[in-house]
DNA sequence: ATCGAAAACTGAAATATTTCATATTCACTT
DNA sequence: AAGTGAATATGAAATATTTCAGTTTTCGAT
């Protein structure tokens, strides 16, 4: 099932986000290194890129794609923490700490990822005071994303859940009011930590009162102040 | 309201965790910078330490007392994110990013705290990589009970909640099973994400069960197994 | 010691949410 | 082109949770 394959059309790293980025703050030599310590992988939709539980290993660049983090529980649940897309480092919250996945790393896109290996990323770290810090700043701003997700899911209401979710989505992954959902709707479900049927009855409502269209997979947020309004007041 | 004054009986720093960790790591010459920059204070139960909103210039080393993380919403809805006890490194998701204060840190009981100066920090930081990712660890620590709590508050309904609640304050906050509850009921319904009243049924009920026992403000953990089985089914 | 405000508690009604049963549509394989 | 399983959709019943109204208890300030 897993039809990930070494990419044939390599994307360059001189044409990279990430090396523009650590270049401004390590050597051309460090950054070397650390591609010669790294992996360039393509993924399936539906394809798992980091397994909740195994040893952290690598550090992993998303350069193309949508992925979701993924929280299984012993009973069959799912939760998913957050969706992002490409370009994004990801494993900064347990970048520093050698450790097991707390989740699991999931394409809802075809993506194109490079493995970067942690130990040889942490040398470099060390080397580079500066890069490290600027780095946890980025992990900090994630961990402030999850901060609020939190909030929205511990004292709003599903109207309130399901129109947080809908604005992040358009903000945040998709940047614009009008996407083609790469999620499915137990997905959603998942994400707003609530049942599937209350995910369809909510989204249905929304369209019935003009704040969103909604054909299939295609979405447009038509009403962006009155899903903001329900967002507030949750 | 707000009743801190500059401790009389000032804690030595030479008998600090925070110093003895800390010169594992960075010379006695650097720390003696940090202790200079640093402002001992004393707060009284239901004193505000740090506030939503505001700039975040300081670090804060609590050395004695418990305090919990409070969000506070725009619609009067408070949302505890976690509740901590001394000794610990607070504001180590923001440490690194110069903003403002996600949240707020408030006693909940008596404390005494050290201010430290985050651009005299970050200073230190950048001289000793080592230390930084020491930190860093620590930090993500934190970041990973605030995810556990996140899913726990996602996917289990009430019962699982209180029960995740009491085995957190009992392993984490208090160091034992029997302990003298320093929240309100009402803080724990905004610990859990909940109504006063549910918390107050669950308690009870847990109560007549005999899985704990409860006397105003002192709890007794009995049946720790079935707690566990509790927080398991959700 | 007394007063008043805040906290703790209880039961009933209202509301929100999940579960279950069932139907339809969609995407994909043969 | 037909068949299969997954995804979407809907309504009704069961369950969980909140809100409300009212009572008792606790705790700190005078």
């Amino acid at each position: 099932m897993n039809s990930n394959h070494s990419a044939k059309d390599q994307h360059l790293c001189e044409a990279c986000l990430f090396k523009r980025l650590s270049t401004n703050f390590i050597s051309t030599d460090d950054f070397c290194h650390i591609e010669k310590h790294t992996q360039q992988l393509r993924y399936k939709k539906g394809d798992t890129i980091l397994k909740q539980g195994a040893n952290t290993t690598h550090l992993v660049f998303l350069f193309k794609g949508i992925v979701k983090f993924e929280f299984e529980n012993t009973n069959g649940k799912n939760l998913i923490l957050t969706v992002v897309s490409a370009p994004k480092l990801l494993g900064g919250a347990n970048m520093f700490y050698k450790n097991q996945n707390l989740f699991s790393i999931c394409a809802v896109e075809d993506c194109d990822v490079c493995f970067i290996e942690l130990n040889v990323f942490r040398e470099i770290l060390l080397k580079n005071s500066r890069y490290a810090l600027m780095l946890f700043e980025k992990a900090s701003e994630m961990f402030k994303v999850s901060i609020l997700n939190f909030i929205s899911l511990a004292h709003k209401q599903i109207h309130g859940r399901i129109a947080d979710i809908l604005i992040y989505l358009a903000e945040s992954v998709y940047c614009s009011r009008r996407f083609d959902l790469s999620l499915t709707r137990k997905e959603l479900a998942d994400f707003a930590g609530c049942s599937q049927e209350n995910v369809i009855i909510t989204l249905s409502k929304f369209k019935k009162e003009g704040i969103i269209k909604m054909e299939k997979k295609d979405f447009e947020i038509v009403d962006y102040d009155k899903l903001l309004t329900i967002s507030k007041i949750g």
